[in-house]
DNA sequence: TGAAATGTTGGGGCG
DNA sequence: ACGCCCCAACATTTC
């Protein structure tokens, strides 16, 4: 048999469903597709960096038997069925509303040429049409979901480990990674070399890592920016580079405790996004609560700026905005404050902070952005009230008590006392940081009376 | 996975 | 010794 084997988001050699049965006895063909045909949204800058090493990574466990290809996937598969003799295609099970179309429109394509098309769920623990309220509707609210929902099913599957040896059909393509376009000539990502290794081995490594020691402490440590009780592995998840499964697994074998099941609920939030995503595919660009849409927002140019450059004059937002743009990630409780000061703050619409966390986020995932934002923003299933708004001085306080965080990313505001870390406007020394761009007090009140009018 | 406003309680100062 | 006021400290409600 001559299988081609289409890698997407899980680019990884081990516990990967489809290289795993794909390669069983057969001969294969393994490629990637860089589809921006089908496709309503192109990756973002970030996630193509990330991508890119991913993809190089992945092409070495495979003895550079890794071809690329970018177009549309239909084109691209027909024409390498017919031209090596495929029997078989072997594809991740599809999620998302476009890689849904994707893939239906490549089984028509693939059964008129009297090819199998064999779709595996490489990416989620439970496949979102299993997991439904009595009623057999979908769950809106994350507990009952994940307890009375994933938790009540059957188990995920375990994870597969590696492939048997791996036979390469020999062919005449002959593709580069470069002609994807994944990486700009302008070297601006540069600053991601040294912090962020890209690869399987890193990936496990750091999962390990984070089981030795930082586990132990994440349900509390979680929250605040400048501990290191994260794992950092969203990056990794976002392209396969670790399974779900894996994760989920490895956790089950260890003694059971409030922070190892807290971080398993958090690995179920991505799930959450996910479901949520299959389910009510318009949220990807509509509040979900339909009330918002009737909210107006100021949507200011020039504080749009302010926020992403961080430059707002709040030092919370600020490191975390440049802890965004320096890193390609931010922390999660810092995500959600500068999240709710762009919306409910700024009144700048939830869309516009998406799609620059789209573009810069190494993690970048399609459906935990949009769900995380509309979670922030308040239009959300399960989300934020609206009217819980986030304090950034009190935030700041609270979470980087020795301003650690916030003086890493703006070492400008150490000339000032401790204390006014985060009220830098409390004192006439000048530290060359901007003032706030906003009155945060009044604000929050105009924030609430707009809310007012379409509650 | 809030924060601010408002309500309640209780100890201490003081006439 | 007593009542009154003040105001933390905590609890509850509201946004």
């Amino acid at each position: 048999m001559n299988n081609l084997i289409i890698f997407k988001n899980n680019l990884r050699f081990n516990d990967n469903p489809v290289l795993y049965h794909g390669s069983r006895g057969s001969n294969i063909i393994p490629i990637y597709i860089y589809d921006n045909y089908n496709v309503e949204k192109d990756l973002g800058a970030a996630s193509k960096y990330w991508l890119y090493h991913s993809l190089k990574s992945l092409n070495i466990s495979l003895d550079n038997n890794l071809q690329y290809f970018k177009g549309n996937t239909i084109d691209i598969v027909e024409n390498l069925v017919i031209k090596n003799s495929i029997n078989r295609v072997f594809c991740e099970q599809p999620f998302l509303e476009d890689d849904i179309k994707i893939y239906k429109n490549l089984k028509k394509k693939l059964q008129s040429l009297n090819i199998d098309l064999k779709p595996y769920n490489c990416s989620l623990l439970w496949d979102p049409n299993t997991v439904l309220k009595n009623d057999g509707t979908a769950y809106k609210v994350f507990t009952p979901y994940y307890k009375n929902g994933c938790l009540m099913r059957p188990n995920p599957d375990f994870p597969l480990g590696r492939p048997d040896k791996l036979n390469f059909l020999k062919t005449n393509n002959i593709t580069s990674i470069d002609n994807l376009d994944l990486i700009d000539k302008f070297n601006w990502y540069k600053k991601f070399n040294s912090l962020w290794k890209i690869s399987e081995d890193e990936a496990l490594n750091r999962f390990k890592k984070f089981l030795d020691g930082p586990v132990y402490n994440y349900k509390k440590g979680r929250d605040f920016p400048a501990s290191d009780s994260n794992s950092k592995l969203s990056p990794y998840i976002r392209f396969g580079l670790i399974s779900v499964h894996r994760i989920w697994y490895e956790l089950k074998k260890m003694k059971s405790n409030i922070d190892i099941e807290h971080y398993k609920s958090e690995i179920c939030w991505r799930e959450f996004s996910y479901y949520l995503l299959y389910h009510f595919p318009y949220i990807k660009n509509n509040n979900f609560q339909k009330k918002f849409d009737s909210f107006k927002w100021n949507n200011s140019k020039e504080n749009f700026e302010s926020w992403k450059k961080g430059e707002t004059g709040f030092p919370f937002i600020d490191a975390g905005m440049k802890e965004l743009w320096q890193t390609g990630y931010m922390h999660n409780r810092v995500r959600m404050v500068v999240a709710s000061f762009l919306v409910k703050n700024l009144l700048i619409d939830w869309r516009l902070g998406e799609k620059w966390f789209w573009d810069c986020l190494l993690d970048a995932d399609y459906a935990s952005n949009i769900a995380g934002w509309q979670w922030a923003a308040g239009t959300g299933a399960d989300a934020a009230p609206y009217f819980r708004i986030f304090n950034p001085i009190l935030q700041g306080q609270k979470f980087d008590k020795s301003g650690k965080y916030t003086l890493y990313y703006l070492p400008e505001l150490k000339k000032l006392p401790l204390k006014l870390t985060q009220t830098p406007w409390e004192t006439d020394i000048n530290c060359n940081y901007p003032k706030p761009i906003i009155d945060y007090k009044s604000s929050r009140k105009s924030a609430l009376e707009r809310y007012n009018e379409i509650r």
